[in-house]
DNA sequence: TGCGATATAAACAGGT
DNA sequence: CACCTGTTTATATCGC
């Protein structure tokens, strides 16, 4: 039965071709998903060595629980991959980090670890002392599995009362408390998930459940480790990254050195803190917005909904507070949602509108939009319940939405000039920012923010809209709400430079720039792109630069 | 706390 | 009558 769990628990290495499947069913909590792959024929680990291992060690039940604490914490591990993953803090490349992380976090390293950890030079060792090990010796630890700064005299328990300086997570979290382990009614101590109804039984639950024991030391090793091999990760990846950027000349001029790759290092920093969000009112870093990251967002930090589906309703509308543009958000994960289940982050309005704009002529009928949904999201083939009557709900209610007769009968076109207007533009953010990414648009300096949108921006290379470099200033100060079209409308709004659209056609977007108000969620980084894309030779075939005409036109 | 945006649910009408 | 399409209303949640 211990070899069964074993298997179990590493098959959970991304074997499938997307990491999608998996990463979904996973984060659903075992949802079970068809999409996950039964890939576990890999097998590059250790359900063999455990094996092995076992019949080595003659199995003794205390080993057992060895073993099995092993597994548990490797599971731990996966699942922390997963989490940071879902909070887009790791690129979602599921197999190159799980390869990773198992390459280094394998069984054999974990029992390495667990030595280091628990002083005990070998697993009879631990057969000896059972399975409460005493991490209380472990004076001669952490030599090279864990840096020194992350060293066993953290305070397991330096969050006594969740106060301090624990950063904020989420506003659900928020809600529930301020403790970063606890969440939703429940402690999110690793693989804990335990119920709590406030924070002062959390509290207690933390104390007696967590204490400074073995295990929980351990645990807390483990972690980080975990977030150890993220920051290698994640240190390749903008490795990658940069060279990517270099090769598209894309490079600003002042490159940075690779260890420092944009603001991804800050954000590696803050895998330290499993941190799930930005502090609220702050500006959020472009780069937490990369695509990979909306997804991930919603089936887990909004999976505490009570609804009755696998995924909840997303009420938190992402798109917007984050700035993801949907168009980019799309082709980058395009893939996970037409697999995983999980429901995009954005609103009715935005996708609509970008199926719609998405069409060759701008325009569907209802049915078609119905079509594209399914297409498009996973989500919405398998939750068929509601979302056409808000389909329909969105399309009725918005002005922005305009039916039109056709030949073909009632087709769906978007007024831009209404999508627009639809919210008040505002900016998420404090306004030091927007000054700073205003001055920051000069040529030489890159701020943080720049550097930040740079990071996105390799996201959103897909977009050839952004050619324009005169215009992005002005976009920086007037974007769309979530779509990449939206933003090249108002760069080609820029009457300079306005290649295949009439001026007038974009007449009511010209005077962003003397409203300031105009500026919406900001942080769009698009724009900041615009800037270092200019030389950069896009194609022209792509639809968002013909997505230049509002289809109220055609009443 | 109020408000706006959004999601969800439902009722209803008209057309096919 | 069933279904689709479209409108409208009500309610709840969330973020500001």
């Amino acid at each position: 039965m211990m070899v069964e769990s074993a298997s179990e628990t590493i098959r959970t290495t991304p074997s499938n071709q997307n990491g999608v499947s998996s990463l979904t069913s996973q984060s659903d909590g075992g949802g079970g998903r068809e999409g996950g792959s039964n890939g576990d024929t890999n097998g590059e680990i250790s359900p063999v060595e455990l094996l092995h291992l076992q019949q080595q060690q003659q199995l003794g039940s205390k080993q057992l629980a060895f073993q099995q604490q092993l597994i548990q914490m490797q599971q731990l591990q996966q699942q922390h991959i997963l989490n940071l993953q879902r909070q887009g803090l790791v690129p979602m490349q599921p197999t190159a980090t799980m390869q990773s992380l198992q390459q280094a976090m394998c069984p054999s390293d974990l029992q390495q670890l667990w030595k280091e950890v628990s002083g005990v030079p070998s697993s009879e060792e631990a057969l000896k002392q059972g399975e409460g090990l005493d991490l209380s010796t472990n004076s001669s630890n952490s030599t090279s599995a864990f840096p020194k700064a992350a060293s066993a005299h953290m305070p397991l328990h330096s969050l006594p009362n969740g106060q301090g300086h624990t950063p904020k997570r989420d506003s659900h979290e928020e809600h529930s408390g301020s403790h970063p382990l606890y969440g939703h009614g429940e402690c999110k101590w690793p693989g804990c998930e335990a119920l709590c109804e406030d924070m002062g039984q959390f509290i207690k639950h933390l104390n007696n459940e967590h204490a400074l024991d073995d295990r929980s030391t351990a645990q807390c090793r483990v972690q980080m480790q975990v977030v150890q091999q993220l920051e290698i990760q994640l240190a390749k990846e903008s490795e990658r990254l940069q060279a990517m950027m270099t090769h598209l000349h894309m490079r600003p001029s002042e490159p940075k050195p690779f260890n420092q790759p944009l603001n991804l290092a800050s954000s590696a920093s803050l895998l330290k803190r499993e941190s799930e969000a930005y502090p609220e009112g702050l500006p959020h870093p472009p780069t937490s917005a990369a695509a990979p990251i909306t997804p991930i967002l919603h089936s887990h930090s909004h999976s505490h909904s009570h609804h009755p589906h696998g995924v909840g309703p997303i009420r938190r509308r992402n798109s917007d507070k984050f700035c993801t543009p949907i168009a980019s958000e799309l082709a980058q994960n395009c893939e996970f949602y037409k697999n995983a289940d999980v429901r995009p982050p954005f609103t009715y309005a935005s996708l609509i509108r970008h199926a719609i704009l998405e069409a060759p002529d701008r325009q569907l009928t209802l049915n078609e939009i119905y079509n594209w949904f399914t297409r498009m999201f996973a989500y919405f083939r398998r939750n068929t319940a509601t979302w056409k009557n808000a389909v329909r709900h969105n399309l009725s209610l918005h002005k922005c939405f305009v039916r039109v007769e056709n030949v073909k009968g009632a087709v769906w076109t978007v007024d831009e000039v209404e999508y627009q207007k639809r919210r008040p533009p505002k900016m998420t953010g404090s306004p030091t920012l927007v000054k700073n990414m205003i001055s920051g648009l000069g040529f030489g300096s890159l701020n943080a923010s720049y550097q930040a949108a740079l990071a996105e921006s390799s996201l959103s290379l897909l977009n050839p809209s952004l050619v324009n470099p005169s215009a992005a200033s002005l976009n920086m100060l007037h974007v769309g709400h979530d779509d990449v079209s939206s933003t090249v409308e108002q760069v080609n709004s820029n009457s300079s430079c306005s290649p295949t659209l009439s001026p007038q056609q974009y007449s009511h977007h010209v005077h962003v720039k003397e409203e300031p108000t105009e500026i919406e969620e900001d942080c769009r980084p698009i724009s900041l792109l615009a800037h270092v894309t200019h030389s950069l030779p896009m194609p022209s075939d792509d639809r968002d630069m013909e997505e230049d005409l509002p289809t109220e036109d055609l009443e």
